[in-house]
DNA sequence: TAGATTGTTAATCGATTAACAATC
DNA sequence: TAGATTGTTAATCGATTAACAATC
């Protein structure tokens, strides 16, 4: 029904963080903001904000401004946090047991309901009333259990596998954490975090604040 | 020397990409390459791979292509790779552990030489070989130990207090995990990994790509 | 009503793509 | 030399900002 045009990447990016900032002006009891404020607040020009939140709806009142109660939470039914995500983590390392007890404390509505490793050392293993699963049932777990989302925290080497057999089994979206460019169908949603891309642009960041100050 | 006009914040998010796919064509043995087959490779025109790159240097040969071997490590150089940084980590829950063994693991040049937390109970754990210390030592210990990089895996709510230490002490660049937009001064560099937006914008692909079935 | 602020169109800016001369 | 491919300028595209009419 909403986006017959598709929505840039870059609105996409800033969604999360307008998310963020709504959230906390109803915990500090603020109830109506306009777009002027909520620029100096998070940073966009206020124009941005209106044409970001015109891309979606019209939430405002000319001359008042926007309530916060009801902007935050049309932007977690714009962003689909208004239901609730059945997922699995694959990789049950270092990162795949930070992700886990990460979404687990910050869950809203993206609920671990299964565990994955290749390793049978971590296999049985039981993390917050989750047991770890064998890896290769994955596609019929998948399948059978018409799982949302899977998070992918194995090896780059062993990443684009597990990404097939989510795909087969029909997740719905792919949150990677291998620092691999997978390659998914049209119809899967794929999100990356490329921690090493992340540390390597701060790396660049230093060295261009260093190279300013000679200057 | 380099960028007496300040690079992009679209070209520094691709320069880490194009690292990755150098190295990975690197293993593989290749010689060299056009901006044509790199284009097919990772996926950006062969016209903006060539803007890219010449926004730092002249690092191919007319008629030729690029050598793989010497533009990686042009790519590291431009990335701030060709040297080493001390780096300590504060906040030692999960996923500061899972962060500092990856560093630990994918380090080119990241050292973590300290840990930090608040909690007596994990002080003076030790994690691969380094010994986690109170986080009220940070700021001397920064100055002291002339720690380039401190990356903050503490709670939102301690993140700005950690941050405010670390550039009192003297760092060059933040890596921050904790799930705010800290204000640090110009001269230091700031990169942050907002994992619940990066979960928000999948939720929001998942919903398009569901609505766009609808069509 | 007058003042304020949205929704939206128009203008600007910056980034990407196309084209091609330079040159290996 | 001829063919290939870079480096770079020019054209296009898309995103951001400015402006203002609509309206609460």
């Amino acid at each position: 029904m909403q986006n017959r045009q598709k929505v840039s990447n870059a609105i996409i990016r800033r969604l999360p963080r307008y998310r963020r900032y709504l959230g906390y002006l109803q915990t500090k009891g603020v109830k109506k903001i306009s777009s002027n404020e909520l620029s100096e607040l998070i940073g966009y020009t206020a124009s941005q904000i209106r044409q970001d939140l015109n891309t979606f709806g019209e939430f405002g009142q000319q001359g008042y401004g926007y309530e916060v109660d009801k902007l935050y939470k049309e932007i977690n039914r714009i962003l689909g946090l208004d239901r609730e995500y059945k997922t699995v983590v694959i990789g049950v390392g270092n990162l795949g047991q930070a992700i886990t007890n990460y979404s687990y404390y910050y869950k809203i509505g993206f609920n671990i309901v299964g565990l994955f490793d290749a390793n049978p050392k971590i296999v049985g293993n039981v993390i917050n009333d989750v047991e770890v699963m064998d890896v290769s049932g994955l596609e019929e777990y998948i399948e059978r259990e018409k799982i949302d989302i899977g998070v992918i925290c194995v090896n780059r080497e062993n990443a684009q596998g597990v990404a097939d057999s989510l795909v087969k089994g029909g997740v719905k979206g792919i949150w990677n954490f291998a620092p691999i460019d997978l390659v998914v169908p049209d119809d899967v949603a794929l999100e990356s975090v490329h921690l090493s891309d992340s540390l390597h642009a701060l790396s660049f960041l230093i060295k261009s604040k260093a190279d300013e100050k000679k200057d």
